[in-house]
RNA sequence: CGGGGUGUAGCGCAGCUUGGUUAGCGCGCCUGCUUUGGGAGCAGGAGGCCGGGAGUUCGAAUCUCCCCACCCCGACCA
């Protein structure tokens, strides 16, 4: 039983002056953890139990789907990590340490390496797959910038688990497992969630799904649609291509002097302002122009590459999308030098005149999936002040493919084809599933033997849950304006007795046992016997504690004929007057419903 | 890493512009008395290297420079 009287807690009447998102506040203010570092936290004992509570929930679905718990080393070797080429990979966002002898060491912020080398270190054959492993482990993350308490730190606690198979089929049924684990264990957890088609980013792959807590103050932009299913982060967003239109009819491309037009918007104003330029029906918009980006790549090898994107005017490119649709490789804005390198390029002029890897500039053109065979754009004409009206695509210029990395915006329409509008929305990523394929058994050489004797390599799956995340996330899906409010699992306690009444009246006594006697029904019990405090502030803390169950044992008891308790519902706020004589029963029943 | 803001008691803040008592206020904490159904009252207390360092000055919380930390926006981000 946990009593106020000796807890190891300390409410703050007021909001701590650093904290700034609703969790982060509550959870300081209502004693469940202390900062102690730049994005590091100390955890209080009532915050420990509701950690721990999370944390058991992961560990029992994860056993529950027959996946194994190991534990590795937070503290890990450079070597494995040079093989996998992430040393060097994930740059500055991980901590890096040196021992007495000067040897390079890094605190983990994953651990794909140590999983397969411990699978290399023991199994050798198919016949040991599939196999699926997991560990709960504290993960450090040199973030640039911590942020919202738990749900961004540098240090936190992540679930990951591994995936080994054979083949394809074998990952998929895999991934599919930890699919479903995944669905079960957030639903348990108590917390709204949504499946979305992700980029694998930097882990290297191809599947992925994130399961985002829908949550204001995420840092995930993600899409849904109402009309269908689809879900997806934004940098995943796939563009719905229209038809081809056909080119018979379609004016011919001429070139216009267009002088001090280096945007967009000066360009519209222009042709709009000019009667000879000015589309027959209606003003034209950014959004029947065609503008090029050029940036410059850098591929993982060193070498560098440019490369021309083809928008709408009416859309910038989004540096997110632009990066996942060209990952490994890093796009960096196209600097003086580079145009300098390129006299083809008229910087603010650009058109698909001299753009592709068969024209003048030699520079692969990629445009947004929305640029078909057959739309017409005015677009750069190559020379300054002059711009191009009605170039067709297909029939003037000929890009190199498509890429997505113009912006998504919400009320785009649905890929699934029926154009139904899409909502736009924030999220936390509370886990992240995808199939990664054999870039670390290649670079660890990780092989088994397959029937016949032959040495194959084994694919992987890779599936994390940040459970000191999805802590934050609950409280942030669950709280209200008096405090924190959890579910009953992830809760410190089932029910917070208030004593509420005079020192020396009846109240404690019945409380004590009361208390006791749900202690022995296995009920778990946070007692208010502090003395010398207000009911106000017993209340108070009640409910920024947040634990499901509130019972008072106060003036109820006067009523000698009928004495009652009180017992209130921490999220709807429902009271009820229970007789004392049926308290125990009544309560043991309401926690186990 | 760029822009903006803030560091004064456990928490929230004032004081700084214009340098000069013993650095204040509310909450919390300690002692006593009163109070006990919505963050109680009275009285008395404890608690500060004013983020750190260097400087200017007879004298620095206050002015100057450097550093550090935290918050917000952006960049970055399993």
């Amino acid at each position: 039983m946990l009593r106020l009287s000796n807890l190891f807690l300390r409410t703050l009447r007021d909001d701590p002056a650093d904290a700034e998102v609703p969790s982060h506040r509550l959870l300081v203010r209502a004693g469940y953890i202390r900062r102690a570092a730049p994005g590091g936290f100390s955890w209080l004992p009532i915050g420990w139990l509701t950690f721990q509570n999370v944390e058991r929930i992961v560990r029992e679905e994860m056993n529950a789907a027959g996946f194994q718990e190991v534990h590795f080393p937070a503290l890990l070797p450079r070597e494995p990590y040079e093989a996998s080429g992430r040393w060097t990979e994930y740059g500055d966002n991980v901590f890096r340490v040196v021992d007495r002898r000067d040897a390079d060491f890094m605190l983990a912020p994953t651990h794909e390496e140590m999983f397969t080398l411990l699978v290399k270190d023991l199994y050798s054959s198919y016949k040991d797959l599939p196999l699926s492993l997991y560990q709960i482990q504290t993960k450090f993350r040199d973030e640039a910038r911590p942020r919202a308490g738990l749900l961004r730190g540098r240090e936190f606690v992540m679930k990951d688990s591994y995936s080994f198979d054979i083949d394809e089929e074998g990952l998929q049924r895999s991934y599919e497992a930890h699919r479903n684990a995944y669905i079960r264990l957030f639903d348990r957890l108590g917390l709204p969630y949504v499946i979305v088609s992700a980029m694998s980013g930097a882990m290297g792959g191809s599947a992925s799904e994130e399961f985002l807590a829908p949550i204001d103050v995420g840092e995930d932009t993600f899409v849904r649609c109402d009309g269908c299913d689809y879900a997806a982060n934004v940098e995943a967003v796939v563009t719905p291509a229209p038809d081809p239109i056909p080119f018979d009819g379609l004016p011919p491309a001429v070139v216009h002097d267009t002088p001090d037009t280096p945007t967009i918007a000066t360009l519209v104003d222009f042709v709009n302002a000019h009667p000879e330029l000015r589309h027959p029906e209606r003003d034209w918009t950014a959004a029947d122009t065609l503008k090029n980006v050029v940036m410059m790549l850098r591929h993982p090898d060193g070498t560098s590459e440019p490369l021309a994107i083809g928008v709408p005017g009416d859309r910038d490119v989004d540096m997110k999308r632009l990066e996942a649709a060209v990952t490994p490789a890093e796009p960096s804005p196209f600097e003086e030098a580079d145009f300098a390198a390129h006299p083809s390029l008229a910087k603010g002029y650009i058109g698909p005149g001299v753009l592709g890897t068969n024209n003048a500039s030699g520079i692969r053109y990629l445009v947004d999936p929305r640029v078909v065979s057959g739309t017409s754009w005015i677009t750069g004409a190559d020379t300054a002040g002059n711009h191009v009206i009605g170039l067709v695509a297909g029939r003037d210029f000929q890009p190199d493919g498509t890429i997505e990395a113009a912006e998504v915006r919400e009320g785009d329409p649905c890929p699934d084809g029926s154009g139904a509008p899409l909502q736009m929305a924030r999220g936390v990523e509370i886990g992240h599933i995808f199939q990664l394929g054999r870039k670390y058994a290649e670079a660890l050489d990780l092989t088994v033997q397959d029937e016949s004797g032959r040495p194959v390599t084994p694919t992987m799956g890779s599936y994390g849950v940040g459970v000191s995340r999805c802590l934050a996330a609950i409280a942030e899906a669950t709280l209200d304006d008096d405090g924190l409010c959890w579910p009953r699992e992830i809760a410190p306690a089932d029910v917070h007795v208030v004593i509420a009444g005079k020192e020396g009246g009846p109240q404690r006594a019945a409380a004590e046992t009361l208390a006791a006697e749900l202690e022995a029904a296995g009920v778990r019990v946070l007692l208010d016997d502090r003395a010398g405090v207000s009911p106000g502030v017993r209340f108070k803390d009640a409910e920024l504690i947040g634990v499901p169950t509130i019972a008072i044992v106060g003036r109820g008891l006067a009523d000698e004929t009928n004495p009652t308790i009180e017992v209130k519902d921490r999220r709807s706020g429902d009271r009820v007057d229970v007789p004392l004589a049926e308290a125990t029963a009544h309560l043991i029943e309401t926690c186990r419903s």
